[in-house]
DNA sequence: GCGTTTCGACGAAGCGCTTCGACGAAACGC
DNA sequence: GCGTTTCGTCGAAGCGCTTCGTCGAAACGC
């Protein structure tokens, strides 16, 4: 391996002159650039990035922490670190995946102090999450994927469940729809802090209510029994339902089952709207699921730009962000049974499924 | 941050002296090392990872290509992903992830001089691989997850398929079974190298050859569409299939959906066996699949041991692995309509689906 | 009892780079 | 025309560690 000193002997300058060629820290002439760039290329220089980050006390490296074995690795979650990744690489970083669970804080923070990585993307961050607080007491770069109850100070990005379930309600409802249940995830998560449990069920019961309708909620186990379970308790709850908001991929398959038996047919008697969905689940069922998608990759890229602008003081700042789940048309929503659908103005809510589209 | 001659100074020892207390490299004594470790403790001290990357000439980092954007993450690979960073992070080592497309190996090379990885997992590696040629001839340490046509030499864990398809196969004859189709991946896959489409078509083959049963395959695309056109045309080919053997999750969901509209009953008319499967998937249909899943987290367990006996002289040899998929029952395999299921002796095959077991 | 091992600890030389201060020479000001 | 600035370059001092050679002193052999 070559290194700087042999560049610089080869190009007949000072070892100093080829580092600040490199990095364009200091003028050097165009002549002695090109000197330099040819003795790089004919002994096939490649910078040593231990060195690098030892002498310039920088990293390279960003730290994507991941809860292990927990939850997994799902769909979205691997659309966002494939992003992350890709995003990393485009901007000079490497991404490296740290498994830990959200109890192993001091761990992490031990690992930043090794110098392992620049900054830490925290996924999965609960309601009330111990990682945060540990790595800004140590003073550690790092940037939310998700939001802990209070947000004040604490960089993040996130979905907007708010306004994901302020559009699923608002669509459903420009169909026609009056009788609106929801599957929310299941009640264990909810309890053990996890957000999105907490922040949906809270927009879609807002969103119900702002309109005069009655929310009807049931938690449901991530799994098709529980689906089917599910789809059963708010049958019993409110026998009229039209349409059912789910979030919970798997459970949802359940649903569909459940329904099926039941002879009620999706989606004319009864609409689903998948929210917060994985790519590509939609197309899992019969009819393919309407979904409201989850922006895995917009996500893991802003957060990716978010902690490199912590990172790197020469970078922008970016605000934090909100990005509500898109409109995926499908084919398991349609007007309310003897409704006529109104038109509304705007917001996902005003596209009607491509399948199923009025005039 | 505490450095190491902070340490020294305050154990009243000398800087190298702590260093062999903290690498065991040579004897210290009780009562130093006692003297140290309280050192060490008061000061919070964390060893440098570039300065100690840079001395030894060592690097603790790992680096998993996957291919970018191609077939993304999905269930399998994310399993593989989580167990193969879980494994490394045991054993003191990183996992960074690099998306790469197969045709940049030299990017992979020069990462590699940098010395950001001191060696690097293949993913998806492909019956003809250029990277896996330009890491030898770099005579960087590597793992294939997969297998190039010629594994001579060449370090890799990959599922066995011919193993797997043969105990398909054989487990679907345990039944009583003659007539077995089998959906495979795209041709477009098999014809861009893709080995899974072409080892598992391969073993299929042979496993009804050897039994003299007629091998009926077609190719799918990956989705439901594909999957229903995939079972029809098998129903074309041999109206009197009895049971499907199928490698693409998501043409077997279309491959459910058809045989429904064709009111052919799973299991009772059909039995489908779905192959290298991820987790999870069985259970989104119904009735749940059975299937022959994919041992993704223990293909990236043992990815990254072979890995690091590799990198690590230090670390025992690993042989190279080839793992079965392992039976997972579920509701979409029975008895072949009219027939008496014999049993026979070995292998999953022997083990008759849990909720369709004969007495 | 004296030469020889063995043990434990030390000092110093790097690893390959970044970055600071300095310094000639050319360009500038008036 | 001579001091002053600017430009391009150089040398040297680290960054925080590993590792080699060395060297007292204690333990050993006969």
């Amino acid at each position: 391996m070559a290194t700087m000193q042999d560049v610089a002997r080869r190009a007949q300058v000072s070892l100093s002159t080829v580092s600040y060629a490199l990095s364009g820290t200091r003028p050097v002439s165009a002549d002695t650039r090109r000197r330099i760039e040819e003795a790089m290329a004919e002994l096939g220089y490649q910078p040593n990035a231990m060195a690098r980050g030892l002498a310039s006390r920088r990293s390279n490296v960003l730290a994507l922490i991941y809860p292990a074995m927990e939850r997994g690795l799902g769909g979205t979650v691997a659309e966002f670190v494939d992003a992350a990744a890709v995003t990393a690489r485009e901007n000079g970083y490497h991404l490296v995946l740290w498994p830990f669970r959200t109890t192993q804080a001091p761990e992490i923070r031990d690992l930043v102090r090794q110098g392992m990585a620049a900054g830490v993307l925290l996924m999965e961050v609960a309601l009330d999450d111990a990682r945060v607080d540990t790595l800004q007491e140590a003073g550690i770069p790092y940037t939310m994927i998700g939001r802990t109850r209070d947000v004040e100070g604490r960089p993040s990005v996130d979905i907007d469940f708010e306004q994901t379930t302020e559009d699923a309600v608002a669509h459903l409802v420009g169909l026609g729809h009056r009788r609106i249940g929801f599957v929310n995830h299941s009640l264990a998560s909810r309890e053990s802090g996890y957000a999105p449990t907490f922040r949906a069920q809270e927009g879609y019961e807002a969103a119900m209510r702002s309109r005069g309708l009655a929310p009807v909620v049931v938690h449901s186990d991530e799994s098709p029994r529980g689906g089917r379970a599910a789809a059963a308790e708010l049958l019993e709850r409110d026998p009229e339902l039209t349409a059912l908001v789910t979030m919970n991929e798997i459970a949802t398959f359940g649903v569909m089952v459940e329904l099926q038996s039941r002879r009620i047919d999706v989606p004319s008697q009864m609409s689903i709207l998948s929210i917060v969905t994985s790519p590509g689940v939609g197309e899992m069922t019969n009819p393919p699921l309407t979904t409201l998608h989850a922006p895995g990759a917009e996500l893991g890229r802003l957060g990716v730009l978010k902690l490199l602008s912590l990172v790197d003081a020469g970078r922008p700042a970016t605000p934090d962000v909100l990005i509500p789940c898109a409109l995926e048309p499908g084919g398991s929503v349609a007007p309310a049974p003897g409704a006529t659908p109104r038109t509304h103005r705007d917001g996902p809510g005003s596209a009607v499924d491509g399948d199923t589209a009025s005039s």
